[in-house]
DNA sequence: CGTCTATTTGAATGTACTCAAAAGCGGTGG
DNA sequence: CCACCGCTTTTGAGTACATTCAAATAGACG
């Protein structure tokens, strides 16, 4: 059950038992039925998720009601507004399910108890957010250095066999082109 | 001297006099020349900047041997390789100046040791990432949905006056454009 | 002042979009 | 289990946005 996120917190910081067991203590888990918004756009991000199984994406609606989806979060990814969550204002981006996922969650005041229980806690947070942080800084170069196939063969490599899970319209809005167009590139290589 | 700076650190943590005294005796300042590289592609990020006055960019040089700027750094503004600078590896990005700049300093070491000797600057930093974090996401969704022009117009208003500062070329890589079509779309709005 | 680089302008091209229609696929109810 | 409905994907034609190439002009710096 606690397998996955415990190989994830072990990426970055060492447990002890009696930390492993606090720190299950504090997480909660959900499973979400395929296509379900876990938090809406303008609410407040009081959890930060981690999904176990199946798929999230993070997205945003503009003003002509187009989606924009920022982010995929299969298995052993970390999702939240992280700006909302960290001044608990209100959400710019929405996180929802692509397909039934389970996922693990600490609230706002879990995590701020989890930060003084376990200090080591704060540098796993930190490197999780600088990572996203270069993620972000080297997809912003990537666009505006390559076209839209291009773009779309680093997807694939970024995230691996994800593409046979989630529909087509999700990847083309991920790249920022449209479906139909997707289609055609996918259309010309085979 | 140090009021630009000392007024970035109170817009996230409060300090009082022995802790002030003390990372002034931390900060390192150099003036640079217009057109000066400060961290090359493949170095390692040793210092992380504050511009006190001038401007920096960062950017990356492509296959092609075309700059993609990611982002500008005029007074105020911090600057560094995230992720060259927390794990001291190779550096993706590379950072220069636009004008005459004046920067503070901080090394990575220093940065550990102020770390230790006034932790609420672990508060600073973690917000500072924080908000880059938020600023690269909210781009990526812009540039996902805006048009050329539209990014352009977002350009002026987040970096206000900074136009008439550099060159028109600069603006283009950030917005991801060609000079020439920057050109265009400026020419057509008189 | 002269040289080098940046910017402007114009023409032709390519990349990606819109609109429209057809085909495919998944879920639901009979 | 099959038929139907709604949504996604494909395909095609025409269009708009942005690029390349080239040449002329303007600016910056020694």
């Amino acid at each position: 059950m606690f397998d996955v996120i415990l190989a994830n917190f072990a990426m970055h910081i060492s447990l002890n038992a009696a930390e492993t067991a606090h720190v299950k203590s504090l997480l909660q888990h959900k499973a979400v039925k395929k296509n379900t918004v876990l938090l809406h756009s303008g609410d407040i991000c009081r959890n930060i998720y981690f999904v176990n199984k199946g798929c999230l994406r993070i997205f945003n609606t503009d003003s002509n009601g187009e989606e924009h989806n920022i982010s995929f979060c299969p298995e052993n990814w970390w999702a939240v507004d992280i700006s909302s969550f960290s001044g608990q204002s209100p959400a710019f981006y929405a996180i929802g399910t692509l397909e039934d996922t389970d996922v693990f969650y600490l609230s706002y005041s879990m995590l701020e108890q989890l930060y003084v229980d376990v200090p080591k806690f704060e540098r796993f947070f930190r490197i999780l957010t600088q990572n996203g942080f270069n993620l972000y800084q080297r997809r912003i170069t990537s666009n505006l250095s390559k076209t839209a196939e291009e773009r779309y063969l680093q997807f694939q490599k970024q995230y691996p066999k994800l593409e046979q899970r989630i529909a087509q319209k999700q990847i083309a809005s991920y790249l920022g082109i449209t479906p139909v167009f997707l289609s055609m590139i996918r259309g010309k290589k085979s």
